[in-house]
DNA sequence: ACAAATTTTTAGATTAGTCTAAAATTTACT
DNA sequence: AGTAAATTTTAGACTAATCTAAAAATTTGT
C-alpha cells in the first residue's frame, strides 16, 4: 500500500542515485543498529525481531535491498550494510537524532516522548530541510538521550562510554547517555533526578544483588537496581 | 507497497477511531480544496488530475472512502466530503500550513520552497505535536501565502479577498495572499517587491491587455499582467 | 558423524494502490 | 428524441510489502 506517496522518489537522480522507501530505510537503520553491537554478519531472524515482521519477509527485503547494493548477502549466511547502505543508514539516524532534539529543545518534550514521532520524521525526505534544521538548533551534537548525531557527511564519532554497573565503589561519574530508550525507562530515569551531565557519585554497591546506593549531584543517596545502572553509560570524572 | 509503515496506525482506537493512510488523506484533502472553489459535487475526473492519478483509480479509492463514510459518493454523480472526512482534510490542511510557518518563520526558507516539503509533513501523524508546533510559532492565523490555519477543532475562517484584477484604478490595496502556488510565480511576486502585507496602488490599467501599472509601497512603478494580477489577492485599504 | 533442532528460504496468497483496456452511463448536440 | 462524444466504472493485471506453511540449509549435541 501507500504507493502514491514517496516511493518514486525521482528527485535529481542523475547518474547514481540511491531510491530508496520508507520500509527500505527502516531496514537498512535496523541492520546498521545490530552492527554497532557485533563485528559478525547479522541474522535473518535479528532484523525480523527489530522490524516487527516475519523471517520470510526479511528473506525478501535482504534479497532486494542486496540487488540495490545496499547490503551484501548471501543466502543462509547473514547480512551486513555496504557502504552505500551504511550512508543511507547514517543519514536516517542523522534525521532522527536532529528531530528528537528539535522535539525536546524547541517544541518542550519530554525524553521519553520524542521518538516514536522521530521515527516518523526521519523519513522526510529533504537535504536542504536537515541542514536547515541542523544550523537551527545550532549543530548539536548529541540528541537528548546521549546518542551522538552524525555529520552531514555521515560521519559519527565512535564513543566508548562504561556503564553505570561497571564502575567501583567511591568512583564520581557524569551520566553520558542510556542504553535503553524505553519510555518507562526513560521516565524512571528522570524520576530518580539523573539527566545529561548529571554528576554521579557511588557510595555503595550491594554484594548479593548489585544494587547500588548513588549520589546525585547534591541530593540525597538513592537506591538504584544493577538493572537500571547496566542501561545507564557513564564517564568517570577526574 | 510501504505497508510498514504507517497504516496500521493503531493508536488509542478506542471506539470510532478513523483510521486514514497517506495515500487517502491525499484524496480527502484534494476533494476539499476543489470543494471549496464549487458548490457542485466533484468530479472522478478533477480529482484524478489532482491526484495525479488515472480516472479508474479514482473511481476505486473514491468506493473505498465512501464505505468509509469519509465522503458521499454515488456512481457516476461525483463525490462529495462527509463530516468526518471533511475534519480530516482540515487536520491535514492545518498540519500543512502550520509547517509551512515552521520552515519559513524559523528555518529560513522562501514562500516558494515550503509546499513540497510540508506535503510530507502534513502526514506526521502526532496530536501533541501540531499542539505544540503550533504553540512554538505563536498560533499563527495564516501561513506563508495569506492562507488561514484551520483551528484544532477544525475550522476555519472564510477569507472573502479580491483579486487585483478586479481593483480599479486608482485604489489603494494591501496584499493578502496568493491564489496561484507554484514556485515560479510565487519566486516572480518576490522579484516584483510584493510579500504579504504590501500596499499596491493602481497607477493604470491598461485597456487592450488589462495589464496594470502599480506602485509597490513606495518603490518605483512596476509592469503587472492581468494573469498576474489575477493571482494575487487582496484588500482595499481605508 | 549424523540425527535432531533451529534457522532460513521458497512457494503461494493477500492487501493497498496503481495501471490499461473495455464496458457502462451520462451529457451534449442535432 | 436519438445518436455521438465524453466521462466514469469495471475487469484484469502489476508491484511492494507482508503473511503462513512447507522445503532446504545450517547448527547443535551426543
Ligand atoms: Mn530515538
Ligand atoms: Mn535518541
Ligand atoms: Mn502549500
Ligand atoms: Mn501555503
Amino acid at each position: 500500500m501507500e504507493t502514491h506517496q514517496r516511493t518514486p522518489k525521482k528527485k535529481s537522480n542523475y547518474k547514481i542515485m540511491q531510491i530508496t522507501s520508507f520500509t527500505e530505510e527502516n531496514y537498512l537503520k535496523i541492520i546498521y543498529k545490530l552492527s554497532a553491537e557485533t563485528d559478525a554478519d547479522i541474522s535473518t531472524n535479528a532484523v525480523a525481531e527489530l522490524t516487527q515482521t516475519k523471517a520470510a519477509s526479511v528473506s525478501d527485503m535482504l534479497r532486494k535491498l542486496s540487488e540495490k547494493h545496499l547490503v551484501n548477502y548471501q543466502k543462509y549466511q547473514g547480512v551486513r550494510l555496504t557502504e552505500a547502505g551504511e550512508q543511507v543508514a547514517l543519514k536516517v539516524i542523522r534525521k532522527h537524532r536532529l528531530w528528537e532534539v528539535f522535539l525536546v529543545e524547541k517544541l518542550g518534550f519530554n525524553w521519553d516522548e520524542v521518538h516514536d514521532i522521530a521515527e516518523q520524521l526521519e523519513h522526510i525526505d529533504s537535504e536542504e530541510l536537515v541542514e536547515k534544521l541542523d544550523e537551527f538548533l545550532e549543530h548539536p551534537k548529541f540528541d537528548p538521550h546521549g546518542d551522538p548525531i552524525p555529520d552531514p557527511n555521515g560521519r559519527m564519532p565512535k564513543l566508548t562510554y562504561q556503564n553505570l554497573s561497571e564502575v567501583k565503589q567511591g568512583e564520581r561519574v557524569l551520566m553520558m547517555g542510556v542504553s535503553e530508550h524505553s519510555s518507562a525507562f526513560l521516565q524512571y530515569v528522570a524520576k530518580l533526578g539523573i539527566s545529561l551531565g548529571s554528576e554521579l557519585y557511588i557510595l555503595e554497591i550491594n554484594d548479593f544483588d548489585k544494587s547500588l546506593s548513588v549520589q546525585i549531584a547534591q541530593a540525597n543517596p538513592q537506591f538504584m537496581s544493577h538493572e537500571v545502572a547496566k542501561n545507564l553509560l557513564v564517564k568517570v570524572v577526574k
